[in-house]
RNA sequence: GUGGCUAUAGCACAGUGGUUAGUGCAUCGGUCUGUGGCACCGAUGACGAGGGUUCGACUCCCUCUAGCCACCCCA
């Protein structure tokens, strides 16, 4: 260390995070019941390149939007190919179902996506620059019920994992109504012009439609008698937003009416919805949006394509259940360690080792240890229900001492009979002891 | 991209414009070449980076970087 500069130490980028040893156990627990869930609610698992073509991004997401405008991972590549590291799933989830065809199958298609994302923002609580979702897709059916199902799925895995989550919904129509709503939101500020920053002028200017999520008070005042897009929705738009309430209504999905929602991407269109935890009324750590997105596949070349999806944000999901304390299941700690008195013994314990490995019994040793008492003193560091003692005496007995660790008790047996000896015991103990669950920490 | 706060060992925290920068936990070793939870002893290991002010900077100033928080926006 004296020698190097700490600045030529690696380290991590900006927002970047490293998933840990001890956070494994709750990221796998959580991406289990997700793909659990998406497989009983009929999603197929879809896997997507980090990288892809940079204009796909541009074309889907939109020029204007704040993710190609600033925070793509962009570069050339030795090939000369500009390309970008995804920072969303929709856009590749459509472009692989055009590449291979999925007009062909049966409709819905309904597609699970999971990854990492990645986007150039700056770092704060519950963003990072690489960051995981997961995805559910419903690709070839414009029916309401296709939305509720979606908000039905994305609503009960929030619960299910422990939380409470609100729906925020909304419709902003098709692209006709949105341009008649524009024009109607620009002609209600125009005289109250006075009142408003330059960025909000700016906004009325450039996406009026951003102007409904302003977080300043004198701009939220105005917004509240501001007229509202479900009165400029055409009627086919109407009929179908009433579809999709009337579904949750059944569903007992509850939901907000939130007629500031609109969506950062430009391909939505129709039914907009985020879920937020309870008690965050701003939406600004929302857990996950998304909504209908009609025009997409076509936009993209594909045939005509009506689609619907949401993402959830996995950090956000476990940020969340830690600070609900939701219970997580203990991961499966080792019950049995091996501890090695000698050379010979060193030898026998490694072939012992893969032995009970191949019984199912995964054990622990420190065969680079020594130290009889350094290994006691690790084997009861890690919790273990049972010592294996193997020494010079065991090894002339053909024998082996097995200690319980809770008592103390040891017992020689013979080493032909330890290693189902053991699987008795441990399946013995495992009915014994009650499944303690502890909350995510 | 903008603003505010912060930066001392793996972690949690002390500390000072002036010899060798402390403590707890952790790690390694010893007391203790056949037995853990205790105790005692010892060791490893840090002032984010660069510049400036100063006789002297870990301490004061600037820049950068990173973290946290907020805005923008989003997951």
């Amino acid at each position: 260390m004296s020698e190097k500069s700490k600045d030529k130490l690696p380290r991590l980028l900006r927002g970047m995070k490293d998933i840990l040893p001890q956070d494994q156990s709750q990221w796998d627990h959580l991406r289990q019941k997700v793909k659990a869930f998406a497989t009983s609610y009929g999603f197929s698992r879809i896997d997507t390149p980090v990288l892809e073509q940079t204009s796909l991004f541009v074309r889907s997401v939109g020029k204007g939007t704040d993710i190609v405008e600033k925070e793509m991972f962009s570069f050339v590549d030795q090939g000369n190919e500009q390309v970008t590291l995804r920072p969303e799933a929709t856009a590749s989830i459509a472009r692989a179902f055009i590449e291979h065809g999925f007009v062909n199958q049966p409709k819905p298609v309904k597609l699970f996506w999971m990854g990492p994302l990645f986007r150039h923002d700056r770092p704060q609580a519950g963003r990072q620059r690489q960051f995981w979702q997961f995805d559910f897709e419903s690709l070839g059916e414009a029916h309401p019920v296709v939305d509720a199902e979606l908000i039905l799925v994305a609503y009960t895995i929030v619960r299910e994992l422990g939380l409470e989550p609100v729906v925020q919904i909304n419709s902003i129509g098709d692209a006709q109504d949105r341009e008649r709503y524009k024009k109607a939101l620009v002609e209600y500020f125009r005289p109250r012009r006075n009142q408003l920053s330059d960025e909000i002028k700016k906004r009325l200017q450039r996406n009026p439609l951003r102007v409904l999520d302003a977080k300043e008070e004198e701009v939220r005042i105005l917004v509240q008698d501001a007229p509202q897009i479900v009165d400029f929705l055409s009627e086919e738009a109407n009929k179908h937003f009433v579809k999709v309430l009337e579904h949750l209504d059944e569903l007992d999905i509850p939901y907000v009416l939130n007629p500031r929602l609109v969506r950062g991407l430009d391909y939505y269109n129709r039914t907009v919805f985020e879920i937020w935890p309870t008690g965050d009324d701003t939406g600004q750590l929302a857990l996950g949006g998304g909504g209908r997105y009609d025009g997409l596949v076509e936009s993209l070349g594909g045939q005509p394509t009506p689609a619907a999806g949401f993402a959830i944000g996995i950090e956000r999901l476990l940020m969340k259940m830690r600070e609900a304390n939701v219970p997580i299941p203990q991961p499966e700690t080792p019950r049995i360690f091996i501890a090695q008195l000698g050379e010979a013994s060193r030898k026998k314990c490694l072939k012992l080792f893969e032995d009970l490995r191949r019984a199912g019994v995964s054990a622990v040793h420190s065969l680079a240890k020594d130290g009889i008492k350094q290994q006691m003193e690790i084997a009861n560091r890690i919790k273990v229900k049972y010592t294996m003692i193997l020494g010079q005496k065991e090894m002339i007995d053909g024998t082996v001492l097995l200690r319980d660790m809770d008592n103390g008790i040891q017992e020689t047996i013979s080493f032909e009979k330890v290693i189902p000896e053991v699987q008795k015991r441990l399946e013995r103990s495992v009915l014994k002891a009650n499944r303690t669950n502890v909350p995510y920490a």
